[in-house]
Order: C-alpha cells, then structure tokens, then sequence
DNA sequence: CCATTTATACTCAAATTGAGCATAATTGGC
DNA sequence: GCCAATTATGCTCAATTTGAGTATAAATGG
C-alpha cells in the first residue's frame, strides 16, 4: 500500500571570483548538467551532512566545508524520470534534500567528472551587473505577458518576480522566477516533465538558460536566492573569498553573487565601520592602476556575537 | 540492504494575542505533549504539503493557511522510539520535514485532542518582554558552566547562544539555544533518547522547559526562530492578527512573539512610513485610557513589491 | 472631578545613507 | 621620462533615518 520512498542529497556548491559565481556541475551518462548527488542510505549514514560529504567527494573529488541545508521537495508533478534513480526500487517516489555549500577557491577536479560552471549559464536573466538584460524585455516579458494573458494573478506575479512596470528588481527571488518560466512553459525542464507525463509533444516553444537533469536547476535557483539574501546577514562572503584580498576584490565578488552593481564608496565605508576586514599594509600588485591594500577577514568580530553581513548599497 | 525509510510530517501552528503567542499541540496516549504530525504516504500524497494539511485537519479540526517548509532532520542520534512510528515498517529510519502555518486567531478546536499553549512553557528561557528570565543566570548558566569546563569552544558557544558576556541576545537563535541545552543534558529529551540508546539511568540533572515527544521541540525551536527573523523584513505579523487592530495591540502582538518588549513611538514612526497599515477612522473601545484608532493591513503595498517587515526598535 | 491609564503628537540631537568631487599611486604607450 | 589612462582611496555635504525624550489628548473609575 505505502508506495517506497528514496531520499536523494543534492549538493549546490558554490566559488566565487571578481568575474563569476561558479556551480559545481555534474554530468550524467547523456552529458546532461546536473548536480552532485546521491541516495541516502539510512543503514550506512549517520546524517545527511556526512553522506552528501562522502558522496560529493566520490563524485568530485571534493572537500567540503561550509554547508547548510536549503530545502526538501517531494512534489509529484516533478516526479523523476526512473533513469536517474539509479539504483532506487522501481516507482519509487523521490524525495530531494537540497544542500547548499561554499569554498574559497575553484580547487582542482580536473581528474573527476565534474567542471566549475558560470551559474548564470542556466540563468542568463539574473545577472544584472551591467544593467538588466536584454533578454528580459526582449524574450522573457513577451512570453510571460503571452502565458499570462488577462489573468490578473498571473499578470501580478510575473511584475513581482521580475520587477516589470516599476517594481523594483529583488535579487533573492530568483526561485520565484525560475518557478514561473517553469509554470509558464519557458524552461526546458517544463517542456521535458510533461512530454515524459502526458506523451505529446508539441512545438517546442522558446525555453531560456540551459537546463538540467531532474529538478537541479531548482534547487541552484534556492541556493542562488539563499545566497544572496544571506550575504546580507551574515558575514558568508568571507566563505567564497581568500585569505586575503583587495576591497575592490572583495566587492566584485560579492557583486557576482548578487548579479547586481555596488556604490564603491559606500561599499567600503560600511564595511570600514563593521569591523569585518582589517587592513595589513601589505599592497598588492594590481592589474594596472594604483596598487591596492590588501585585507583579511576579521573571524573574531563575529565571535564577539554581532555577525553581519556585507553591506549591499545600491548602485 | 537499504533499511526502510519514512517522512515523518509536522506542523508547527501559530497563533499570537497581546499576550502571548500560541502553537497547537497535541498529545500522544501517554499525555505528552506533541505537535500535528503524521507519515507522508508517496501513494495517497501529491505534495508534502497537501498531507500536511489532511493530517492536521484530521488531527485537529483545523484548516491551514499561510505555510511554510522549516527544515529536515534525519540524523541518527535522534533516532525516534517506535511507538511513535505507529505503522512504519519496523527498524524505519524517520526523516522528519517541519512546516510552519500561521493563523489569525484560536480557532476553536476543543472537539479534537489538540490544544493552544503559550509556547514559552517549552522555553521559559525565550521570553524576554520583562526583561531576562531569572532562570537564566539563576540555573541555566550555572548548568551550562558546569558542562562547558574549560572547553573554550564549548564557553565560546555557550555565550553566543544565551548573551552572556556582553553578547547580545539575539532573538532569532532560539534552536541554537536549544541545541546546546539539549548537548549538554540539560533538556528532558536528551535525558530520554540517552537512556533509550544506553539504557543507564543515573541521577536526573536538572532540566529546562517542558519537554515534548519525539524531536518535536527541536522542530518547534527552529519555528519560532524562522518566524522570529522573517517577521522583519516580510509582513508575516499580519497572518497573525485579526482584520483590524489597534497600533498597541500590534505591537503587544509583535513583542509576544519576539519575546522582546519594542520602543513604541518608533514602532509607530517606522510603521507610519513602511504604509503596510491604514487607519480606519473609527475607534476601538479599550479596557481602561483613551480609545485607540483601528487599522488595518494594507495588502495592496506587498503587491507593489516592496514587502517589507514590520519595525522591531529595540526598547 | 480628579487621579490613573492609555493613545498620540511633537522635538531634537546623533548616526547613517546616498552621491558627489578630489587626490594618490600605479602601468603602458610614445 | 612624461603623459594619459586606470584604479584606489579620501573627503565633504545634504537628506534621511534612528534613538530617545517631553508634552498633550481622551477615555475610565472611584
């Protein structure tokens, strides 16, 4: 009567430099992008946290350090195709746990099958550091406007999430519009579930971003708009960068992140009074340009229990 | 090979008065008191969240509204006894995903075995509206000194969680709190699950709050710090009040579920200017003092993107 | 009708934010 | 070796927001 069940890890996990923010990507036998993951096994895990460790390092050849846990799906209508159940039970119903984890550097798994991916390659429409794209106005407003037809609530979402008719842009919503493009047709992943669910397959209509195996792109899309709100809040930046590094690099990096511009000024002058960085004398040799000081991240001012985030003043 | 897994579901329910907030909790055939909670049966379930609201409304009479994912716990050290497992295959392995619902009022629910309690008799050590609760510095801290020793990381962590030292006392960490209680033997539930796994029963230390079964305080604690922190910067206080409120009652409102008394004519100024209330013109007739304007929530601002929180100046 | 209670209005200094202009120290042609 | 371009950093100032106090208004209950 009770159909089985298999919970699946999947881990986002994310570097940052002063040019991208950068996904972790798997590929499946078909090349497919997908995430590290893998099935929990309640005989041989003690937590979630260890096995998504063990598996990530098996797949990827990588350490993790910092992780936190993003979200659990188990909806129907994203049933998954049995090909990536692998070893599941037939008809089981799959259950995800989404991961969220950060490191500082782009470390070496060149011997593994896995490549650091620019994220806003599956999410051309969140990069906003110069200027909103393109793409929005040209391809994303129409479609949506075409699905959304006089339906008010569909009209209004679609102004919320990507801040049309002067609503402002929120970058932490970037599930909200992964999920609409979703709903509305416009991402491949939509087109894939329902040919698999109801055997038809129409003229496919325009989709944007790359997609990927199962509900991945998902659950980048949570770990993206968990980032971004964090970022905020906590001091979690200092999880993507160096030991040290320069204030402007420090404020690319936090700019790939937001997909959003920064007030240099006012940048620096926030973080000067939150005690997060300090400054060593050392100058760094610069890629043309006066030389910068370089910084480190002070650990003991949030131990001291205020633990903020990196100021985000609007450009 | 692979042992048996279940998804256990549980509902956290909120509702809030001036005088304190509320959680729906029910009790198991021993008297113990436990929240909403059911197994997610893949079969008969599209979504988690559709069980969820089946399950409750079983349980408790009770339909839901606003919803939200909390977190999902699947360790093993919190290994649940079976009897609360009911029909799960034996040696099952409980996957428990949390959720939050928040209702406007009490509704009545006396022809169930479910009943509203203050949920600070499970953390008397949360309220802070009077100022710290004795209990901390009286037995708490004591207990915790005794645990911590001279383990610097265990001092370190002990102060962060409660504010000792200088800290400040951060509202929003009520599981962290309650995390370290449990580490260090000081809830009921530690005491439990450790004589169940080593089946010792020495001396009872002291414990703090009333305990629940199963790891449903854990789930309660994550809760009320999610609901603690979203009610700044999104305008989920109005899920929580009636149609219309004084200003004072709102705040009352808002105080009881922080546990922190607020600074009220700057509660009044940030609210003036946030334009998530409108006054109604008409008066409300108060216990005792001048009648107060009633207001209400402006859904129509949230729509026009901002959604923003409800002020919480500290007093 | 007066003390008490609660609501609401007004004020003012301190701190923070938003956004500009000015200056310093490099590199890379020419 | 000098000048233009580039990047880093410093300084200023008005506008706004915050923190916290004082004053006034409108009820209720002896």
């Amino acid at each position: 009567m009770t159909a089985p069940l298999a919970v699946g890890l999947n881990a986002v996990i994310v570097a940052a430099d002063t040019e991208a923010p950068y996904a972790l990507i798997t590929q499946n036998a078909h090349g497919s992008p997908g995430l590290p993951h893998g099935r929990f096994d309640p005989a041989g895990h003690r937590t979630f946290e260890r096995a998504l460790r063990e598996w990530v390092q098996a797949q990827t050849g990588f350490e993790l350090g910092y992780v936190e846990q993003l979200y659990t799906f188990g909806d129907y209508g994203r049933e998954l195709p049995q090909a990536d159940l692998e070893d599941a039970p037939p008809n089981a119903r799959l259950v995800s746990v989404g991961y969220l984890g950060l490191t500082p550097e782009r470390t070496d798994i060149s011997a593994f099958r896995a490549v650091w991916r620019d994220w806003y390659r599956f999410f051309p429409w969140e990069d906003h550091r110069r200027g909103r794209p393109t793409l929005i106005a040209d391809a994303i407003e129409p479609a949506l406007e075409a699905w959304a037809g006089t339906d008010d609530q569909r009209i209004d979402r679609m102004r919320l999430a990507f801040g049309l008719h002067g609503r402002p842009w929120i970058e932490e919503n970037a599930l909200e519009r992964y999920e609409l493009l979703y709903e509305a047709g416009l991402a491949g992943e939509a087109v894939r579930d329902r040919s698999a669910l109801e055997s038809v397959s129409g003229p496919s209509p325009s989709v944007f971003g790359e997609p990927m195996i199962s509900d991945h792109r998902r659950i980048l899309a949570t770990a993206i708009g968990r980032l971004r709100g964090k970022i905020k809040y906590r001091p979690v930046a200092f999880e993507l960068t160096p030991e040290t590094f320069t204030l402007s690099e420090l404020q690319r990096t936090v700019e790939a992140l937001l997909g959003q511009p920064l007030h240099k000024q006012n940048f620096r002058r926030a973080l000067d009074r939150s005690d997060l960085v300090e400054g060593l004398g050392r100058q760094s040799t610069t890629t043309g340009g006066r030389p910068a000081e370089l910084f480190r991240f002070r650990r003991e001012t949030v131990r001291r229990g205020l633990a903020l985030g990196v100021p985000t003043p609007r450009a």
